[in-house]
Parts: C-alpha cells; sequence; structure tokens
DNA sequence: AATGAATGAGACTTCATTCAT
DNA sequence: CATGAATGAAGTCTCATTCAT
C-alpha cells in the first residue's frame, strides 16, 4: 500500500545546551509519544504536544523544525529501546526455553510503558525514510537479531528459512502483543504464557524438524 | 490505547431505494475503501472519495451524514467480509489441518483485495461505538468464533483458556498477514506455509497438552 | 542581489465555471491589487484579501492553491493591462513627439488606478519563475517593444546602443512615475510635461547623434 | 501609496558608550544593511541580524528598543552617504557637463555597496516617520539639492518649475540605477553613458529655454 | 551587560460540512 | 435530487520580543 510522503533533511534545529532546554526537548518527546500511544496520530497535533509538554508551540518549534521530526525523535527513541531490550534477551548456548520467555516477558515489560506507540510509528505516522519500509535500518537489525537467535536453534536449514521464521516470530509477537494492548490485556499472565507455549513450540519444533 | 470520539448514532441518512441510489452508495464506499487502502487515513477527505467515486461532495453527504458514518459503512462491509470467510472455514469434524490451512489462506486471500484496509479500520479511523472496543459485536463474535473452534479440538480445559488461545492465534494470524502486506509479501508461500505450521503445531499441542 | 525563492507549479486549482465563482475570482484578484498597491507586499495577507474581497479564506483557496499563485494572478493581470498600453502607443511612421506624448500619458493612466502595484510586482512580491528576472517573458516583450520604437527613430546605431536606450527610457519613466505615485503627483500636469520633454529631447538627439 | 504604520516615536535605547557598545552597534547596523540589501526585507528578521552580526538577539535589543528603530538607523546611515554624495558633486560654477557626469558616477557608486538597499528602504521596509512621506527631512534636503543645482544653470523660470525640474532628474536617476542594480548593470558603462547623456540633455536644454 | 530559551500572536493552508442554484 | 461554491474552525509554523540566568 501507500506511497505516502518524500521530503529529505528534517533533523533537529539545535541541540539543546542548557539544562533548561534539555528539559524542553524532553517533555516534548515524552509528551509526544504519550499523546501518540493514547490518542493516535489523528490526534496528535503539535499544540496540543506542546501543551500537555507543558511549553509553548515556540519553543517545540525552536527545537524540531517541523512535525516531522518531532514523530523521528520519538521513532528513534523508541526503537531504541526495543532494540535494546532484543539483544540482551539473547545470549549464546541459553536454551529455547528460556530465551523465549525472556524476550518475551522483555517484549511485554518494554510496550507496557507506551502501549500504543509502537503501532502508530509503524504503521500510522508518516516518516520520511520510510520505517515502514521493509528495508529500513531498524527492521534490519530488529529482525537480524530475530535470524540469529533462530539460527542458533536449527542448525540443518537454510538462511532463507531462518529469515522467514524469524519474520513469523517477530510478527506474531507484534500482532498479540499490539492487540492485547489494545483490549487492555497486556498485563494478564495468560496472555504472555500462552504467548512463550505457542512460539517456544514453533522455534523449539523448527529447531528439530 | 484510545479513547477516541464520543458522538451519539450518526446512521444512514436515507436508504438508498431506487437502483441510481444504491450504485451511489457503493461507488462511494468502494472508493473509500481503496483510497484507505492505498493511501492511509491521513488521505482520507471526504471530497477525495467524493471525486474518485465520481459524484459530487452534495450527493455523498446525501447518504452519509459525516465522515465518521461513511467509516462505519466501510468497515461494516470489510467485517462482513472477514466474519463470512471464518463461518465457512470450520466444520464440525474438520481435522485441524485442514481447517488451520483453509482459516489462513481464506485469510491471506481476504486481506489481498485491499491489503492496507483492515489495519486501518482497526487501528487508525476513529469509531463511535468503538470497533476497537474489545465488546464491540464485531469482536466478539469473530473472537466467538475462534473459541468454538479451538474448543472443539480441546477437551479438556476451560472456558476462559479456550478463550485465550483463540486470542493468540487470531491475534499472532493478524499480526503476521498485517506486517507481510506492509512488506510486500503477503503473496509469498512461504509466509503461509509457516504461518500454517506455527499455528497448527500451537493448537495441535492445545489439543492434546 | 537577491536569490529568493524557487519552487515550481503554482497554477490555478480550478477555473471558475458558474458566474458566482467568476466574480468571486475577480473580487479576489481586485482586492489583492489594491492592498497590494496601497499597504504593500508586507500587508498582503490571504485572510486581508479575503476579507477585503468580501469572501470567506477557503474561497481563495479554492481558486488559488497559494498565496504565490495568487500574486501571479493579479501580476499577470496588470502586466498584460502595461503591454496592451505599449501596443497601441507606438505606429510606424508616427512622429517622436507624438509617441513621447502618447506613451507617457498612457503609461500615467496605467498606473494611475494602482499606483503602487508596478512597483510591489516588480520589486518586492516573490516570484517562481521571477519576473524580477531580466529575462522575463514580461521584460523581455516590454523592453523588445522599446526597442523597436527606439530603433524606428535612430538609423545609423548598433542593436545594442538601441537596447541600451530603451532600457534608460524605461526606466527613467518608470522611477518618474513611481516615485510621483509615491508623492501623490502623478496627476500633476508639470510632471508629464516635463518627462515628455525629457524623453523627447533624448529620443530625438539620439535619433540625429 | 502607503498609509503603513503608526506608533510613535522609538529610538535607540541607550547610546553607546563604550567602544565595546560602539562596534556591536556597528556590527548590527552593517549586518542589517547587508540582510536587507542582498536578500530583503522578507528575510530581514532581528533574529537573522543578530546572528550575522556575531551577537545575542537579546544584545541587539539592548540598542534597538524594536525592528523599526534598527531600520531607522539603518536608513539614516544610508541616507547620510547619499547626501553627503550629493554635496560634495555640486560646486558654485561647475559646468553643466561636469556636474552631470560627476552626479551620476557618485550615485552609481554609493549604489554599488549595497545594491538592493536603497530601493527596500524607501519602498518596502516600513517607517513610523515615512520617509516615503513626500516632506521627510530626508527628501526635503535630497530634492532642495537638487533644486538648488537646477536652479544654477537656468535663470529665468519659477521655484515651482525648478523644483519639477529637480523631481524629475532625481526620480529619473533613481529609476535607472535601480533598474540596472536589479538587472545587474550596475557596472556596465553604457548605462552610466546614456544616463549621463540624457540627464545632461534635459538640464542642458532646461538651461537655456 | 550579555545570553539564548521561552513566548504567543498571527500568518498560511486544509478540509468537513452547508446551502443556494 | 444533484451540484459545486462557499464557509470557517483548526492545524502547522514563524518571528518579534521578553526575561531568567
Amino acid at each position: 500500500m501507500s506511497t505516502r510522503i518524500a521530503k529529505l533533511p528534517p533533523v533537529m534545529r539545535k541541540e539543546p545546551r542548557q539544562a533548561r532546554s534539555k528539559a524542553t526537548v524532553e517533555a516534548v518527546i515524552e509528551a509526544g509519544a504519550r499523546i501518540l500511544s493514547d490518542q493516535g496520530w489523528a490526534e496528535f497535533t503539535t499544540n496540543k504536544v506542546a501543551d500537555a509538554a507543558g511549553v509553548s508551540i515556540g519553543s517545540l518549534y525552536q527545537y524540531f523544525p517541523d512535525k516531522l521530526s518531532l514523530i523521528e525523535a520519538i521513532r528513534r527513541r523508541h526503537l531504541d529501546d526495543c532494540l535494546a531490550v532484543m539483544r540482551k534477551s539473547w545470549k549464546e548456548g541459553l536454551p529455547v526455553a528460556l530465551f523465549v520467555e525472556g524476550l518475551v516477558r522483555d517484549m511485554i515489560a518494554a510496550h507496557s510503558i507506551h502501549p500504543g506507540l509502537h503501532r502508530v510509528l509503524i504503521d500510522e505516522a508518516p516518516s520520511f525514510h520510510a520505517s515502514k519500509d521493509p528495508h529500513s535500518a531498524f527492521e534490519t537489525e530488529y529482525l537480524g537479531y530475530y535470524a540469529r537467535a533462530v539460527a542458533s536453534y536449527r542448525t540443518h536449514e537454510t538462511d532463507a528459512a531462518n529469515h522467514t521464521v524469524a519474520l513469523i516470530i517477530s510478527d506474531a509477537i507484534d500482532g498479540v502483543i499490539h492487540n492485547a494492548a489494545r483490549r487492555g490485556m497486556l498485563a494478564e499472565p495468560q496472555v504472555k504464557d500462552q504467548l512463550v507455549r505457542m512460539i517456544g513450540l514453533y522455534l523449539g519444533e523448527a529447531a528439530t524438524a
């Protein structure tokens, strides 16, 4: 679908130097993340964000040249958080069961702060170097991580297959977490347990197939 | 997430009785679905839809009192399509493997017409009787269907567990299909095969656990 | 000086078909010309123009995709007026004295309607296919006209010299008219008489030099 | 045209006493003149000027209470330069030809430093004691100077006529120089030569008419 | 005094919706 | 009924100006 947007260089207009400006930028990003998560892209207006952050609209634009660059800043921060979670959850030699358990647990935790944020950032919010792009740096690293973990549990299949398995796992987890968040069920232990069971079975079977 | 909107029940201003009216309404809904799917919520403007449908903006408002009711009509039609698919894919006595195979196949087919539509309708578009609402009629029937199928394959666990398993399956399928669509991979057979394998394993194991 | 603006295609969003919309467009252009002439570029805001035209801001944007395209429409109309004046003031065989007299008279008349407009359009208002550009179609035709008239009165000098003489005459007339308008002296007969005398002397002398 | 502005007399907030203050004020005025000349009124923002001058926006406002007073300072300096040029170009007994030659040469030189400045200051920039005002001190002195020179070359006509002739000469020179600057032709000798010829003819004829 | 972060009125523009023809 | 011109609230963004540090 889509061929939204293009446009080249939104960045940050100026690096916040003083403590005060750092706080402003932080407040804006945080307020933006909350609004995006709670109210969705349609309600994400720069005035509302500035308001929620407790700063004037002028201050927002002092640091972010336009709405898109603010989105980008929020995205960057969120994706960094996600990647951090993923990087720490797999270690060489970790048994499948423990890996899956830890991964799902941490993933749920990561999405519990701003439950709607991930989906909005991936699906709704426009992006100039489309993170919707299957080849975005984020997606590449994200999936590469899964692929490596998958590969370590199954030695007799092709790389292509590993990549597909990684996709399935990543997207299934995403779907379950996203919809659970939407229903307000992200905290329910059965969701986590069943998700762990499904992924575990799939990955375990793949490992011995 | 979300607590968008309030506003009570906009319906269809007048039921189209004559053939011409029906054609107009149909054209508007179809044009709207296409725009929503191809260009996303942000590009979905009433004037654009009217244009694409080849009717005047005035005519559009003759049949849909406001934008929300147009969305609602599109949603209704799309969800009906989904339910139809689901209703026909499970029959008493159908072996697990065939059921899962058919379900995934038909689900992918249903989302191949307007690949972006489902997600936009669920996640982006506002809704007055929130279909995002876990208790929406659609979601109830949708999940109830899954729950019945699940129940038929496992006799010794509680209803609550059945419901959770149904959720996991439904949401995992949704996640995989949605992300595959986003990546333009919806037609690739490996995606279908691996998804079938994962769901099959999970449901099969649940059936005998 | 300047390297203002670039940007490619502002045009008119839709041709006014009905009488009502033609009146709207006409009112907007006329109000815009008046504001530009009387208050300058800095005061030329789309809201003010819409107000002065007695239409809503939305109506203005129904026909002009942006501020620039409105300026362009005003410019086009004004320059057409100027060219019309010029085309009719010179005929083969017309004696120098009569030509200069007629030219200055008509030029003053043309600038008496919106005294400030010409200068604002040339100097202040941004333009995407810079009319400030010495090679703009307008300037080319404008100066070409002068050059032909000049050439017809002096047969023994080069084209290059003709072009320079044309420039001097055109710009001197422009300077006198513009500054007289600024001072509210455009209607004073001595201004016209002295200007005619200066240009007549110069062109007459050039003719026999 | 114009009746921009009202607002009473903003002046310089404090006279710069120390060397550093003087340098700051000087830097601001110079930076402002360059921006005005090179980029036009629209790009002339106080923050940009402060930046270009290498001082903080706060410092700028330490010396200039508002934007208008900064413009006024730039204008004052520019007009002083012009008057200086004019004062030195006419001396009792100077032959017409030499006077005109020197005047035009010096005028072109004066406008070559900041080619766009003069016009922007006269035409675009707002002014609280309108220098556009035909009765501004500057214009009075400026034209008075021309009138005296004119008078010295023609003894048998009225003051009123002298004043008109002065106007014509001043404004024609202005028009030619301004438009030449706009076209980047200010340095071309033919422009100067032809302008000298036209003014010389006119003033010489007036002297003997 | 100097700095630069913060402010907010106001400019441009879009788009859901109404209503005269 | 259909049309499409008109409306104006609301959103994005700029920039003159203030004020805490």
